[in-house]
RNA sequence: CGGGGCGUAGCGCAGUCUGGUAGCGCAUCUGGUUUGGGACCAGAGGGUCGCAAGUUCGAAUCUUGCCGCCCCGACCA
């Protein structure tokens, strides 16, 4: 893409609202504009950057044996009425009345109308266990929305479904869904660790979020260092396998976020020297919640006895608009995002640096082709700006790799290709830049 | 939902107390000089001062109502 061409407003000023570092360098960069409180558009460049978060989750959960549907934003009150949440679920929930005076909602979250199609479907224990899920725009009506992205009250979300005839299959989907979130959030570069949550009125062992590390998280956490150092499940791992050994050795040290934290367990339990206190954001949640909607909505399958019982159901969210802000949370510094590759919006900023050059151009053009060509995404700065902004813009919008090309380089036939993550520098010969870029670039999405 | 604050040019702000018809920096446009980490000179454009009603000869400024946004707390993917 050219930035001539492209849609990149950037501010040179930090807007006054915008608290933490997310949420100032989203807007500095150009990704997103807010429309309202908690409302936010995603220009061009953070729409990319939420359309690869998708997709990572998307192949994961695929790759789970999850199967991908959509389901619409907005519902029928009816059907809330059936679960008994239209009247518990209380002003978080956007309610809308449409021509007729019906009664609608803006869904906040998707239980009743999965088990409303899956009820419509399903009649015998012959057709379980399933594993359904959409990837839609949700809206929670905060009281108070804050930090951009990371807490609006319009947000996209992955929300599976786990329906099972009892309690030990559902415990199997739960783990897929487990080892899933280790693998998709790993891919993103981050650090998730699955912390015991707060399972409410239900019960049992069978809740977890998923926590990012990241200095300017929302909330303490406290976890076991052996835990941050443990290996990812890989791509081979077999899902229909048994995934209880890798889910007790995520689970076997502990880790509490602060309001399930016990300080004189944490000292018990942890030698000093693992002993890590932090700050993390919530980017998933996995919960197993029985019959508390199979029951009153009468999603109910015919067992090998031939009795109609209530299937066994859970739920799993990831927050992807949320990500995009948390992933910058991790990983950023002062002049700007520094994003990993498997996110990047672009994955090279191609920088000339005397724009209207006839060398120059033409070089840039060259490799702009050549790296394109080799499948690597591209974004040319092709504009008239002074060296000095250029150099400030890129490093805002954090590609991980600038390949500069300008005058002084060119006399010595090189480029010089600087990475974001750590600011490396080096001259690269001319004739040789877009295969080792292209090489860096395979390598940084290769993953197992 | 309690407490506090803000709404004036694309962005950041001054002007409001003490009424006299709007200003600064950055950005934008034109011309020129520049050109490796956010240039310089000269000129130009751009605002129904959040909306509505009221007081007044006259309202960004005073009064009332409404709308929007932000911050602290309680709540949350």
């Amino acid at each position: 893409m050219r930035l001539s061409r492209y849609y990149l407003p950037v501010l040179r000023e930090t807007p006054a609202d915008a608290q933490i570092a997310s949420h100032r360098m989203m807007l500095r960069a150009g990704m997103i504009r807010q429309e309202g409180a908690g409302i936010y558009a995603w220009l061009p460049l953070g729409f990319r950057v939420l359309k690869k978060i998708e997709q990572i989750v998307r192949e994961e959960q695929d790759r789970a044996g999850a199967v991908e549907m959509l389901m619409p934003t907005i519902q029928q009150a009816e059907l809330w009425r059936e679960s008994g949440r239209y009247d518990a679920y209380g002003k978080e929930m956007l309610r809308i009345v449409d021509r007729h005076d019906r009664e609608m909602l803006f869904g906040p979250t998707n239980e009743e109308m999965i088990t409303e199609i899956f009820r419509a479907g399903v009649r015998s224990y012959k057709d379980l266990p399933k594993l359904l899920y959409h990837i839609q725009w949700k809206f929670r009506d905060e009281v108070r929305p804050r930090f951009g992205v990371m807490r609006g009250r319009e947000f996209l979300m992955k929300d599976t479904y786990s329906f099972d005839i009892d309690e030990e299959s559902a415990r199997a989907n739960y783990n897929r869904m487990f080892v899933a979130y280790l693998r998709t959030f790993a891919r993103m570069g981050l650090k998730a660790i699955p912390m015991r949550a707060d399972t409410g009125p239900i019960g049992g062992d069978l809740s977890h979020e998923f926590i990012i590390l990241a200095d300017t998280g929302e909330s303490a956490v406290f976890c076991d260092k052996r835990l941050v150092e443990m290996p990812t499940p890989k791509k081979d791992i077999d899902f229909d396998g048994d995934l209880q050994p890798v889910v007790d050795q995520f689970t076997s040290h502990y880790a509490a976020t602060d309001e399930m934290h016990d300080d004189t367990a944490f000292a018990k339990d942890v030698a000093e020297e693992n002993r890590i206190a932090a700050r993390g954001i919530e980017v998933g949640h996995i919960f197993f919640f029985g019959t508390k909607y199979s029951e009153p909505m009468k999603a109910y399958v015919a067992g090998p006895d031939g009795k109609d019982i209530p299937v066994q159901m859970g739920s799993y969210g990831v927050g992807v608009s949320r990500l995009a802000g948390g992933i910058i949370e991790a990983f950023h510094d002062d002049d700007g995002c520094k994003w990993p590759m498997a996110v990047a919006p672009y994955h090279v900023g191609l920088v000339n640096l005397k724009a209207g050059d006839e060398k120059t151009d033409k070089l840039c053009e060259e490799l702009y082709r050549s790296l394109t060509a080799a499948g690597v995404e591209v974004l040319y700065d092709d504009t008239a700006s002074r060296p000095g902004e250029k150099f400030a813009r890129m490093d805002l919008i954090g590609l991980p790799y600038q390949v500069v090309i300008g005058p002084r380089g060119l006399e010595n036939g090189a480029a010089e290709v600087k990475r974001r993550s750590d600011g490396a520098r080096e001259e690269i010969a001319l004739d040789k830049v877009a295969d080792h870029i292209a090489a860096a670039v395979k390598d940084a999405l290769r993953y197992d």
